[in-house]
DNA sequence: GCATAATGTGGACAGCGTCAACATGAGGCT
DNA sequence: AGCCTCATGTTGACGCTGTCCACATTATGC
């Protein structure tokens, strides 16, 4: 009783926020982190960041449209996890060693940031076409699919075909993984399963030559 | 005001449907094709059927057991459009040939379904485990991995691999073709993408030899 | 310093999923 | 037959959502 509203503990906020586009995206980002992108909400949103629910309408058209900007968010984390693994790479002494190595590690960082954040994962793929801020997921994809070509591991006639395929191999891997329709599988034997397909598309999808004898 | 509510040409529903259950998911259904699995909503199907949308709740748990039906429907007409597939393949001399043929047709068939029914390829993949009509979707699939392997296309250790590597591009081709994630192309030149890229496994997936030279 | 645009608030509306209470009628028991 | 019971359908309500409108407040450009 002894606080009056304007001098209470709580910084006494000033009526215009100032950052709410960004607070309101990042806020979003925890709730599709939390509960899927169907979590996201602009109600919620709003309520997060300490603002009522129609100031949202002064920076995002509708919903969607702050989905498509947290979509946005999630496929940039995609790619540095992404590039993490590209990071972390063991450097190969021979052009194509190397050429594999970093095609191999821009799947697995794709595949497994898929399965580690599996929430995240899926809302990036919500529609609304906002452009991924660069360099974008695939351009690492693809900048993998290069180094394969220019090593000679690609015909470049099938590069089109080599780049839709490798990008549809993890993608695809991933989402299915995430429903759990690989069947019951603990986290590790799905990433061994993971490197398993990775290496049979590497060895057999960029070779020409006969698959080396394995053992 | 000459019909009296009773005798209006409406044929006077009697008060139990009979066949609601049925009714609510083949009504879900068309929703589903018409709008994505989104569009699915208890009381939308429930006035379509004719009925208060409480009646609805003695069929189904709630709104995700009621998508996980229509998802399991979906994933049935996709299996039919795979056999479909299946059943029109031309017949080929050697078993090598032929299980090649079989594994393509097969994910022919799944990436025609997912590009001419996107609205329901995405709805058969909604959560909600029931189990699918058999034969399932997939084991179409295993069965085509088997004959590979049975021909000796596929090294038998490498089986699990290779049917989730399979299962994954066939899946991930047609997930990110239905986003437009390939670029701008015309459904004709993604089938042709499609089939390219189904080219390039079976060609190198699951052939141990050189690749054959092109033309 | 003031007009004006940008930004945040409050109230309202319709639609949604879901619950509880009640109505109807089909089928089994005597 | 008649009754009882239970499955099924209805009505009304609650709280949530997205979104519209009118209004309040503050920052900005002249």
């Amino acid at each position: 009783m002894s606080e009056r509203p304007d001098e209470s503990d709580e910084v006494a906020r000033p009526y215009h926020h100032g950052q709410l586009r960004e607070a309101l995206i990042s806020v979003s980002l925890q709730l599709a982190e939390e509960g899927g992108p169907e979590a996201i909400s602009i109600r919620e949103a709003a309520r997060r960041a300490g603002v009522a629910a129609n100031a949202a309408y002064r920076h995002f058209e509708d919903l969607n449209h702050l989905r498509g900007e947290v979509a946005a968010r999630a496929r940039a984390q995609l790619r540095d996890a992404m590039q993490a693994e590209l990071d972390a790479r063991p450097r190969r002494r021979t052009e194509a060693a190397r050429a594999k190595e970093q095609l191999s590690a821009v799947g697995r960082g794709y595949i497994r940031f898929a399965l580690q954040s599996p929430n995240l994962f899926r809302s990036a793929w919500m529609d609304c076409s906002i452009p991924d801020p660069e360099p974008s997921a695939w351009s690492l994809l693809l900048e993998a699919l290069d180094g394969c070509a220019a090593a000679g591991l690609i015909p470049s006639n099938e590069r089109e075909a080599a780049s839709a395929a490798a990008w549809s191999l993890v993608h695809g891997f991933a989402e299915l993984a995430l429903r759990g329709l690989f069947g019951p599988h603990d986290e590790a034997s799905i990433d061994r399963l993971g490197s398993k397909v990775l290496a049979l598309f590497l060895t057999n999808g960029t070779t020409a030559g006969p698959a080396p004898r394995r053992r």
